[in-house]
DNA sequence: CCTACCGATCGGTAGG
DNA sequence: CCTACCGATCGGTAGG
């Protein structure tokens, strides 16, 4: 019985969660009312507080999920067998797919994330600071070993993530291309960037 | 008499402006309040309406004028004598030098302006997707001609445009390249991945 | 999960 | 340019 109920309750909190990203995404956390969100999820606003603590933890929650997600996946590749190159282009396609299979998640967590409060909003700081070195550890190797430009590395990280996050348009484009062609023509733009 | 007066409205005005998008791209539209810009210009809150009309209407002026910059510099560069490589490198610089000179403005242009308000928010919709169509354009008669890989155009705009604004993470970044090697690294990733 | 309601803060106005 | 103030809306709570 308490088993069951406790279920329950998490799938409850994890539907207003994921109602919250989608409205999070679509008017910005600060526009964003909880009534908005009570509306979309077909309640009061009241009756939200049973399942979420606060307007902040449901911003907290999606943001966490979304940093874990990627700081989980950056230890794969740097564990990867492969040269530099493919290393990056293994961490590009992740990178892509997200943006293109969980979209609004990884939106808010790219753009609203400064409302985040403290102390989370510092811990997200430095896990997305610390995310974006391995990155750039990873292209430094990759230009030492000559297969890539000699560019500035952390340049190269910001061209690359800020790209990607560029899905959002083609999401809300009228003649949207297959997400299949939509990764590999990224790819082929980014890869042909960095190699030399 | 009557033009000061005239002009010192002006530069107030411009004053109170330059001072929302400062603060718009720290805190976002909806977070920024008319008291904290009241404090950053120094003045109470009610007098800003001695100025201006109204919140809104600062985030409209902020918007058009950036469209407007850009618009008029995209029409340059079609009229520009030289292929399509040269054509697109050219609008290249101008985005990095405007984000890079023109922070504030651009990035609010760009991340901020769907809290317009109508008919504003189409005119400004509008206007963006036919600024993108001319690029894609551009980067279309580059494939054609042979100077470009066989790549979505759209595709390609898209990857462009959002590399650009991530120049707003070199404006926080600690140690800064020069803006001039930033442009050239950011040149030189785009370019040769967009060239065949 | 709802009704009823709270203190705080918002954009903006009146009047001087 | 300021004091004083407004109606609306916000996130959240009490109590059932």
């Amino acid at each position: 019985m308490a088993r069951i109920k406790a279920d329950n309750d998490l799938s409850r909190k994890e539907i207003i969660t994921q109602a919250a990203a989608a409205l999070f995404q679509e008017k910005g956390f600060k526009a964003a009312s909880m009534r908005d969100l009570a509306d979309k999820v077909g309640v009061e606003a009241a009756s939200l507080y049973n399942h979420i603590k606060s307007k902040a933890e449901l911003l907290h929650n999606i943001c966490v999920n979304v940093a874990n997600n990627f700081w989980n996946h950056i230890h794969a590749v740097e564990n990867h067998q492969g040269n530099a190159i493919e290393k990056i282009e293994m961490l590009l396609r992740f990178h892509i797919r997200e943006m293109v299979n969980n979209y609004q998640e990884v939106y808010v967590s790219d753009r609203e994330w400064k409302h985040l409060t403290e102390p989370y909003l510092s811990n997200f700081h430095t896990q997305r600071r610390e995310y974006r070195k391995k990155i750039a550890a990873l292209i430094e190797a990759g230009i030492k070993s000559g297969e890539i430009r000699p560019i500035d590395a952390p340049t190269a990280v910001l061209i690359m993530l800020h790209a990607v996050s560029g899905i959002d348009s083609w999401h809300r484009s009228k003649q949207k291309i297959s997400a299949e062609a939509l990764e590999e023509n990224m790819v082929t733009i980014m890869i042909n960037g960095l190699r030399k």
